[in-house]
DNA sequence: AAAATCTCCAACCGCACCCGT
DNA sequence: CACGGGTGCGGTTGGAGATTT
C-alpha cells in the first residue's frame, strides 16, 4: 500500500500563481517564517496542497533568489560539477548562490546539455565523442575499420538533434553515402575551412545511455586505446589547478558526496573541490529584479530583454569572448588527441 | 496570416530520507 | 525499533510564448 497524498489533490487549486496568492505566501512568511508547510495553506488562506506552496517559496518567491540570466561563469560551474557529480541538482545549486535546483536543472536541460551536445560533447560523460569513438574501435569484435566506418555511416545519415541511436553499431544501412569528412563538415558549417576531427565529431547527435546501454555501460568490453584522462587534464589545466591549491579551505566535499561510489565519489571530490565561486547577487536586487525582470503570472514568462540568449551568434560571441574557456581548452586538448588518430584527420578519408 | 513546431520553465509527481514520538 | 508526518530531491509534464514553415 503506497502513501496516502498529502492533500486531497480534487480540491487544491492547480498551476500558475496568481499576484495575490504569492502575496498571501509572502505575508505568512514574514509573520510566522518557514516550516510545517502542510498546515500553510489554511493558515495563509489559499486553496494550495501544501507541498505546493513550498515549491512557490523555494523556487520563487525567496528573497535570496537570482532571477537574472545565469553568468558565464555559472555556466561553467554547472559545467564542471555536472561532470563531477551527475544530475543532483541540489548539490550544484548549493555552489550557486541565488539559484535552486531547478532553476539549474532546466538550465542545464534546455541550454547546457545542448550547447556540449553541438560542440561534440557527450553531456552524459562529459568526454569528447572523439575519446568515445577511439573508445569504440577497441571494443572486441568490432574494431575492424569498416565496421567502425559503417557504424559512423550509419550516425550521420540521423539529424543533429537526434539523440545518439543504437543505431551506430547496426551495419545494415544503405552504403550509398560516400561523403568526405570535409563536405560533411562543410555542410554542417560552411564556415569551417580545414574541419578537425572535432568538427566532424561535433556534428554527431549524443548518445544516450539509457535508450542505448551497449556502448557506455558495458564498461568491461571497452579498453582505452592511450593513458590519457579528462581528470587528469582537468588537474592539470592552469585555470583549475590553482584553484585546487584551495581546496580543502574552501568546502567540506566529504559532507556533499554521498560514502557510495567510491571512485566516481574520489573524482569528485577532487573536481568539487576546486571550486570557487563568490556570490554576485544581492538580496537589494530582488524586488528590482521582481519589477524589471520576469515575473510568471497568468500568461508565463516576461523577459526583460537580457534574459534571453537563444542565438548562435550570443553563443559564439560568448565563447570567443570569454576567452580560452573550458570548452575551450578542451577542444585544444581533443586536438591533440586526434594527432594520434591521422586516419580520421585524412580528407580523403571515406566513409563506406 | 495561419498553422505547425520548437523552446523554455514553472509546477507537479512520486520516491526516499529525516526526525520526532 | 517502528511508525508516520514533513521535507528534499530528481525526473517529468503542461502550456505559454517564440520561431519557423
Amino acid at each position: 500500500m503506497g502513501r496516502p497524498p498529502c492533500c486531497d489533490k480534487s480540491n487544491v487549486k492547480r498551476g500558475l500563481w496568481t499576484p495575490e496568492e504569492d502575496a498571501k505566501i509572502l505575508a505568512y512568511v514574514s509573520n510566522h517564517g518557514i516550516g510545517n508547510w502542510t498546515s500553510v495553506p489554511k493558515k495563509a488562506g489559499l486553496n494550495r496542497c501544501g507541498k505546493s506552496c513550498r515549491l512557490r517559496w523555494t523556487n520563487y518567491l525567496r528573497p535570496d533568489l537570482k532571477h537574472e540570466r545565469f553568468a558565464p561563469e555559472e555556466e561553467e560551474l554547472i559545467i564542471k560539477l555536472h561532470k563531477a557529480i551527475g544530475s543532483r541538482w541540489s548539490l550544484i545549486a548549493k555552489k550557486l548562490p541565488g539559484r535552486t535546483d531547478n532553476d539549474v536543472k532546466n538550465y542545464w536541460n534546455t541550454k547546457l546539455r545542448k550547447m556540449l551536445q553541438k560542440m561534440g560533447i557527450d553531456p552524459v560523460t562529459h568526454k569528447p565523442f572523439s575519446q568515445i569513438f577511439s573508445d569504440f574501435g577497441n571494443i572486441s569484435g568490432i574494431s575492424n575499420t569498416g565496421n567502425l566506418n559503417k557504424s559512423l555511416n550509419s550516425s550521420l545519415m540521423s539529424k543533429p538533434d537526434h539523440q545518439f541511436s543504437s543505431a551506430i553499431l547496426t551495419t545494415t544501412e544503405p552504403s550509398c553515402f560516400k561523403k568526405t569528412m570535409e563536405e560533411r563538415v562543410q555542410e554542417y558549417n560552411p564556415t569551417v575551412t580545414h574541419p578537425t576531427s572535432w568538427d566532424f565529431l561535433a556534428q554527431f547527435p549524443v548518445h544516450d545511455t539509457k535508450q542505448s546501454p551497449l556502448f557506455f555501460n558495458e564498461a568491461p568490453l571497452i579498453t582505452p586505446t592511450c593513458t590519457f584522462t579528462w581528470s587528469e587534464f582537468l588537474l592539470s589545466d592552469p585555470v583549475f589547478s590553482a584553484e585546487f591549491q584551495h581546496q580543502q579551505e574552501q568546502y567540506d566535499f566529504d559532507e556533499m558526496l554521498s560514502p557510495t561510489n567510491s571512485s566516481t565519489m574520489a573524482m569528485a571530490h577532487n573536481d568539487l573541490s576546486s571550486c570557487n565561486i563568490t556570490s554576485t547577487g544581492s538580496d537589494d536586487d530582488w524586488y528590482l529584479n521582481r519589477s524589471v525582470g520576469r515575473s510568471t503570472y497568468g500568461h508565463g514568462t516576461v523577459n526583460n530583454g537580457l534574459e534571453e540568449n537563444n542565438n548562435a551568434a550570443d553563443h559564439a560571441a560568448y565563447y570567443s569572448s570569454s576567452a580560452s574557456s573550458f570548452v575551450d581548452r578542451i577542444l585544444d586538448k581533443d586536438r591533440e588527441l586526434h594527432s594520434q588518430f591521422p586516419p580520421l584527420l585524412d580528407p580523403s578519408f571515406d566513409y563506406y
